[in-house]
Order: C-alpha cells, then structure tokens, then sequence
RNA sequence: GAGCGUAUGGCGCAGCGGUAGCGCACUUCCUUGACAUGGAAGGGGUCACAGGUUCAAAUCCUGUUACGCUCACCA
C-alpha cells in the first residue's frame, strides 16, 4: 500500500526514502515471482488545498463566498487536474514502478460511495455521534481541527495575577493567576485544592467576578495545584480544556465569549465595552481596566505553552461548539489487540509502544471540518433537527418522509469529513470496497506498510481502526490491513538537523537526481536506511554511490572487450577453475545477504553486500584474476570463464536491479544486446540450481585466499622497499601439499598480479639465497632476492616487530586455552576455532624464526 | 513529568555475546590496453562513564552523564 501523498504536494527527499523503500521491495518480490500489486494514489488534503485555491482567488479579488459553495468547489476541481499530483511524475523520474494504472483519489467516485457507506455503518451502530465539545477552533481557516493537528510552541508571556473580591466581605479578595486575562469574562468559577489551608474555608463562598459583577462560586477541586500560581484558578469552561472538565464536575455553566475569528462576542455575558475586540486587544484593555480598579495585584514573566495550528500558525481558540465524533475508543479495542497479538507486526517492533500509549488514551475523534473541499457530511436535518443519514439521498428523502408523515424541506449538514476520515479507509477502499472485487479477495489483507513514524496516530492507527471495523473473516473478527508496518528513518541533513525550508538546509532529491542519477541516489538511502537510526544525509555519499556505477559501467566495458558475451545455456555447475568457482560461491553469499536484507527491511545490509561484492570481489580481485585466463592459451578455460564473467555479471545486476533499477536496466541491455530487456519480468537465481556444487565452490575460496594473501605479502613488501612496478623474482617454499599444488596450479595469475618474473618453486629443505627477502604468509614462505645485498639490520628488525606481533597473539590465545572453564564452558566451535587459530599462528612463528635465522646467517 | 532513541577512528555510520568494520577524509606510491568518478600499499579507535552478569561484553543488566525525538503538561 502506498501511503498517498497529499495532492498538493511535491516530492522532498522524505517521500524519496519512503518510496525508494517500496520500489525496492515491490521490484524484488516481482523478481521473487509474486503477484505485487502497489497500490498509488493521493489524498484529497481537505485544509491544504483549499487554502491553495483560496489564495490563487485571492489574488483574483475572489473569495470564496463570492463564487459559493459549487462554484468554489468545481474551482478546486479545475485546479486538481492542472497541477494536482505533480508528486507522481517526480515518482517515475525516481523510478518508483507503481500500477500507475491503478491511481487513486480519495474524492473519487469509487472512494466517495466507500466513504459514505462508512459514514453510515458507523452513524447506525452509534460510532458516529454529533456532540457538544470543546474543539481546537482555528480563527483564520475557520475551522475546528484535530489534537494532532495542534502544535505547542514556547512562547515567552506573563502571569497575570488578578484580585478576585469575595462576595459580600469589604477589602477580601482571592488572587488567581493566568496567562490569559481576557477569558476572565467567559470565568464561571474559581478552583482551589479542597486541601489547600489557605484557600478551604473559602469554598462555596462566591467571587465578584470583576469587569462583570457576575457572582461566580469558588469550588474544590483537585485540579488546582496549590503550588503553581497562586493556587487559586479561574474557571473558564468554555475556552480552556481542563477548565471545560472542572466545569462539567462542578455543573457550572459554559459561557462562549468569542466568535469564529476569535474577537470577543456579542452575547449578554460580554460586557459591551469589550465587544468585538480581538483577543490580543481584549487582554489589553481588560488588563488596563483592571489595574484601573486596582484589582491587578502583579505581573510576572512566564514561559507557557501554546496551541498553534499547524497549517495556519495562529493560536488556536479552544470553542464549544457542535461537531461530529468518531467513537475512537471502541475502534481502538481490536486495533490493539491486532498489534497485541502480532496479527501486524511494527518493524523495528519498539514502535508499537508508541502505538499503544496513543491508542491506549484516546480521545474520541472529531471527524466534522468547517470547509468546503472535502465529503459532505451525507447527514440531512429536518425542521426539527432530525437527522437523516442514509446511504442513498433517495433513501434520506424516504425515511424523513416515513418520519414526518409528509414531504418536508431537508438540509444537509455543512461540514465536511476530516481527510484522514477517509484516507483511513485506504487499504480496503481502493481494493473497490464495498463491492466485493477479486482484487480484495486477492490482495486483502495486504503485505506491509510503509511509512513514517510522524504519521503513526494520523494514518496508520486510524486505518488499523477502520479496516478491522470494515473487514471481516467469516466469524465477523476484524481482519488487519497489513501484516507488517515498516517504519523508516526520518531523513535529515549532513548535520543531523531536521530539514525545513526556513532553515533553508532542505535537500531535493530531484537536483540530486540530476547531479548524480536516480540510482545513486536511491542507493544512498537503501545504505543509509539501518533500522532505528535517522539518516542524516550528505551529498559525498551520493557521490560516493554515483562512483560506484560508474565503475559498474567500466566493469561492463571490461566484459564487452573481452567477449564475455552472454550465453543462456551456460551451466554455472560446470565451471573447473577455482577462480570462477570463487567467484561464484562469493556470488551465492552475496544473493542470500540481498535476500535476507530486503526480506528483513534491512536494505542498508543489501546495499552493503552488493557494494561490496561488485566493487571488492568482482572488479578487484575476479576481473584482475581473469586477465591472464583470457590472454593465456587455453582456449576451453578462457571461454568457460567468459561464461562466468557474463553471467555472474548479469546476475549481480539482477540482484541490484531493485536498488538501482535504471543502470542495471540499461547495462544487461548492452549486454544482452536486447533493447526491450528489463530485470523487471525476470526471475530470481534460484541458488538451488548449484546445490551440487557450491561446497566444492566454497572450497575453491581457500585456495582463492591464499593466492590473495599471497599477492598481496608481495605487493606490501614492495611498497614498503619502494620497488616501484618493476618485475621481481619469486621463489615460494611452501609448508603444505595443498600449498605446493596451489602454487603451481596459480603461477601464471602470480605472475600477472605480482609482477613475478623468474619463478621458482622450493623443496622444504631448500635455502633462501642471502639476497632474499622472506614473508610469511599461510602456509608458505615466499622468498624475494633483490640481486643485491640486502640490509640485514633493518630485515632482522622486520622479522623481529613480526615475530613479537604472532608470539603475543600466541600468548593471548594459548592462555585462553589453559582456562579450564573457557574449554568446559564454550561452545566446541568457538574452543576449535581458537585451536586452529594457534596452530597457524604457531606455523607463522615457526617459518618467521627460521627466516630470521637465515637472515642472521648473512652478518 | 512519561515514553522512546542515540553516544564506536577527523566526519558520517554498520556491528549488538566470541580478540573492532564500512564509506568519506588522510599519508605514500602508480598516466601498463575496464575505470584517475581509478589502482596499490598504509596510518588512525582502551566502542561516553561507573558498576554487575558471563569462561568471554562495544554487544546483556543496573546506574550516571550528554544529546535528540514523541506524548502529556501548571493556570
């Protein structure tokens, strides 16, 4: 499922992530065979794209409420199929391989007729109830919003602290604290800890409420804490949310002092002085006043939290108001129990404490939004204020006819659903719910989710809700949208910092699309993309990444000059040489890392082992490795290993096809000199095909480490005597048979890597001519002679520094071994690793003592 | 206040019971016919701190410190 992203919106390096994640997985199991369907589409964004349209009218001079309610709608419409969705052609650029044909929108057809059979459902069963609340009141977009849309900021403020005179006692006052004076008029209490001595006796007396001259009662409750303020607090049930619950425990009246644009009302309770004043204003005047009247006792500087809104960033106003509610409690019992019983499972699976704590508290949902775009509420009112809700509108008309006895005038609710109201319904109603499709038989209940943890109580929670609610097995349990929720990493900047377009530190993953290829920057976030770790993103590791194709490109080319043309006949069983069976056993490990890397959301681990092995195995060693193949005379064992290079190729571009789908395309289309080829119908490389022969394969790797240890003794040794390139003699002793064997089986690759000239191989009881220069490596010395005397001080102190180096690992090693509980207590593999680890060490420090001894003959 | 997370070479990160790895950066050398967006060889870490469990701890447990994030907050 993917997430769908809001309709205005355009693609930032987030979204990147999120879908680099998906394309992956969708791309690999198709690989695997599966039947995959990725399932795109957007979401209407009721608020965001209502302001859009409104600010491009009120460039026009048009509002809104010029055009009406249709007009202004059919405008949004207009502008959806202009520049709506936008975010998808930046998906292709991405490569993201979704059903595009699929697309689906939250308004359409399809979706609307899901949304209002839902509505309804949950109207008739009683989840769905009009109710009398306080909601977030957003004074600009004048609409209520959700909790989760609601975001504290510190702002720096002032405590006022105002005397309070007691009903019917001269010079007596209570002092309360607040943040916010103006409310005062809406005060219909004063609150004081029932425990509180300095406050007790005056409970049930009542207060002079100032400004006012209403009398208000002073009450206990255990919301007054008696060490914040002053201990004492007013009361304002309409305007504040613990206040709201004081009030209903101590039935005090309600009383609303402000309009929808947060100017102080005209209702009787507001005194007329103060009406129509914003309240910024209010609380300036009032304060004036009240100092005026002297009932301002002081004002200290305060730190307190404050509700913005996050889409319009003006302080949100607590109202009471009528809206329509969602009954998250009851829907919330078997969305827990489905996380509970690992129905669906969060991966990494902490999140789920973060699920259950929301879950676990939740308040009902307010689903009734004061705009225009967006599902109409589909509940109708009667005269009387009945309502109706029906699926159809026939059946509205119907049942109000059936209710009245006769014809009647019916209006239908102004609101509109919360967005998310019907984004929850994505994982079935886009499968074509309520029909029953093949589709929803086919793909329900769906495979993972993925998404961001920021979006957790938004949408994952909320669709876990309503799809156990909607979906059923034949015993009417609720049926969970998806077995696994993947969440991934938030992506930030080279610093860590979260990305913002006011720190101005955003990165675009279109530029770097540009800069550096799709591919780079899709494998950038698949390495980055550990679990449990942000990724704090910089543009060297693209970098990083576009070098890595370009030297698959290079690999390419090296293949394609040396005829290593495909052939898809050839049997990887059948390859002789160790090299090539190296590299295939090499190449089966780095199948099986990619296989359980992607299966287990770990795409940095996938990433890592195909960097790894097409970088350090492949070009390093294999394609080195081949060269004197290709160039020497035997003709059967150039060919096979053209086979090998062609086909381990092609299939390590099939195994990076899902991470960087774009190069991987276009390489095996060279190579296959096929321009329709695509990785995207191929099949897997079933490792079973080589069941036969892959520990022979693995055992090739021993002989492939040692001629690699080998070359590599000779290429330090060169450095350090800054021989340049210059060709050396090689004379090699070797300890064992298997040794003396590979020896002569690899010369002629010896030759080419280390730059040998002469040749020798030794008997055991040969001596190294004085002039040599011995390194030790696994079971061999290797002899260099320099033609010339060598410094047998600064040799000894070589052999010296190397033999100190082995005994003390000896030491180390063979002093775990003499433990006695080490030896009863671990396990048999770990205690015979270490055996084995000593015996070489021991043969090191044999060979290094002989060398030094040989050298020392020299002085 | 509650919950979650992070502390590993200069930087960015893996590893999460068996004697520390990767990429970038760094040093030295290299225009040999895949690739200088490259090749070869190197240097660099007592894995935040203190205890504990274990034959064995970067890895598990407890505590401390620092820094993030999320949720709930005091009017």
């Amino acid at each position: 499922m993917m997430p769908p992203p809001n309709v205005t919106g355009s693609l930032h390096i987030g979204h990147a992530l999120t879908f680099t994640i998906q394309d992956i997985l969708t791309r690999y199991y198709r690989l695997q065979g599966r039947d995959v369907l990725w399932q795109p589409g957007m979401d209407h964004a009721g608020i965001a794209t209502q302001m859009v349209v409104e600010r491009q009218l009120d460039a026009q001079g048009i509002s809104r409420h010029d055009l009406g309610r249709e007009k202004f709608i059919d405008k949004v419409w207009e502008w959806k199929e202009q520049s709506g969705g936008m975010i998808f052609k930046q998906l292709r650029r991405l490569g993201a391989s979704a059903d595009w044909s699929r697309q689906r929108f939250t308004m359409d057809d399809g979706l609307c007729t899901a949304v209002r059979k839902a509505f309804v459902r949950m109207y008739k069963d009683g989840l769905i109830y009009q109710d009398k609340r306080l909601v977030n009141w957003d004074p600009k977009l004048h609409t209520s919003i959700s909790d989760l849309e609601v975001v504290t900021k510190e702002r720096k403020g002032h405590l006022w602290h105002i005397k309070y005179p007691i009903e019917g006692e001269k010079n007596s006052y209570i002092i309360v604290a607040t943040t916010r004076p103006e409310t005062m008029l809406g005060d219909t209490g004063v609150a004081v800890h029932p425990e509180d001595e300095r406050y007790k006796h005056l409970i049930g007396k009542n207060v002079v409420l100032p400004l006012t001259n209403r009398l208000i009662p002073i009450v206990g409750d255990e919301h007054a804490d008696p060490e914040t303020g002053t201990g004492a607090v007013k009361i304002t049930p309409a305007h504040d949310f613990n206040d709201f619950e004081v009030g209903k425990r101590h039935n005090l009246p309600m009383l609303n002092i402000m309009d929808e644009n947060a100017h102080l009302n005209d209702t009787d309770t507001v005194p007329e002085k103060y009406r129509g004043l914003f309240r910024d204003k209010a609380r300036k005047v009032i304060v004036e006043d009240l100092e005026a009247l002297g009932l301002l006792d002081k004002i200290t500087d305060h730190v307190s939290q404050v509700p913005y809104g996050d889409r319009s960033d003006v302080v949100v106003e607590p109202m009471l108001m009528d809206q329509w509610y969602v009954d998250a409690q009851t829907l919330a019992k078997p969305a827990i129990k489905a996380i509970e019983d690992g129905d669906t499972k969060f991966v990494p699976a902490n999140w789920e404490k973060t699920y259950f704590q929301w879950m676990r508290n939740i308040q009902p949902w307010c689903i009734s939004r004061q705009l225009w775009w967006g599902h109409r509420i589909p509940v109708w009112h009667g005269p009387d204020g009945t309502c109706f809700c029906e699926e159809t509108d026939e059946a509205v008309f119907t049942a109000a006819e059936k209710h009245y006895g006769k014809t009647v005038e019916l209006v239908q609710d102004n609101d509109v659903l919360d967005t998310w109201f019907s984004s929850g319904l994505w994982s079935f109603s886009t499968l074509g719910w309520p029909d029953k499709t093949p589709e929803l038989g086919r793909y329900y209940p769906t495979s993972v989710l993925v998404t961001g943890f920021d979006i957790i109580f938004f949408w994952v929670a909320r669709m876990m809700m309503m799809s156990m609610h909607f979906m059923n097995d034949e015993n009417g349990n609720g049926l969970v949208p998806f077995k696994d929720i993947y969440i991934h990493a938030l992506v930030r900047d080279e610093k860590g910092q979260k990305m913002s377009k006011s720190k101005g530190n955003v990165i675009d993953p279109l530029i770097l699309c540009d800069k550096y290829g799709a591919d780079s920057v899709r494998f950038t976030l698949a390495a980055m993309a550990a679990q449990g770790r942000d990724i704090a993103l910089g543009e060297s590791r693209v970098e990083g990444y576009r070098n890595f194709a370009t030297k698959l490109w290079n690999a390419t080319r090296f293949c394609e000059l040396n005829g290593c043309t495909y052939d898809a006949g050839f049997d990887l069983n059948t390859a002789t040489h160790p090299v090539n069976q190296w590299v295939i056993s090499e190449f089966v490990k780095m199948q099986e890392a990619v296989k359980n890397g992607i299966e287990q959301y770990k795409f940095n681990e996938a990433a890592n082992a195909l960097y790894h092995f097409a970088w350090g195995i492949f070009c390093d060693w294999y394609i080195e490795l081949t060269k004197p193949i290709l160039a020497g005379n035997d003709e059967a064992l150039a060919t096979e290993t053209k086979k090998v290079t062609s086909t381990i190729l092609l299939e390590m571009l099939k195994c990076l096809s899902p991470i960087m789908p774009f190069i991987s395309d276009e390489i095996a289309r060279n190579l296959l000199n096929d321009n329709e080829f695509s990785f995207m119908t191929e099949n897997w490389f079933d490792v079973r095909k080589l069941s036969t022969k892959i520990d022979k394969y693995n055992t090739a790797g021993r002989a492939i480490n040692w001629l690699v240890e080998t070359v590599t003794a000779i290429r330090s040794m060169r450095a350090e005597k800054n021989l340049g390139g210059k060709p050396i003699p090689l004379q090699i002793k070797p300890s064992t048979d298997e040794a003396a064997a590979w020896a002569r089986e690899f010369e002629p690759l010896l030759r080419s890597l280390a730059r040998v000239e002469e040749f020798t191989i030794m008997a055991g009881s040969d001596e190294f001519a004085p002039d040599a220069i011995q390194l030790v490596v696994s079971d061999a010395t290797l002899g260099v002679p320099l033609g010339s005397v060598i410094d047998v001080a600064a040799e000894k102190a070589r052999l010296t520094r190397e033999m100190e180096k082995t005994q003390k690992e000896i030491d180390s090693l063979s002093g775990r071994l003499a433990n006695e509980n080490f030896v009863s207590k671990a396990p048999e593999h770990v205690v015979n690793g270490y055996k084995q680890q000593l015996d070489d060490l021991k043969a090191a420090k044999a060979k290094l003592d002989e060398a030094f001894e040989t050298v020392s003959k020299i002085a």
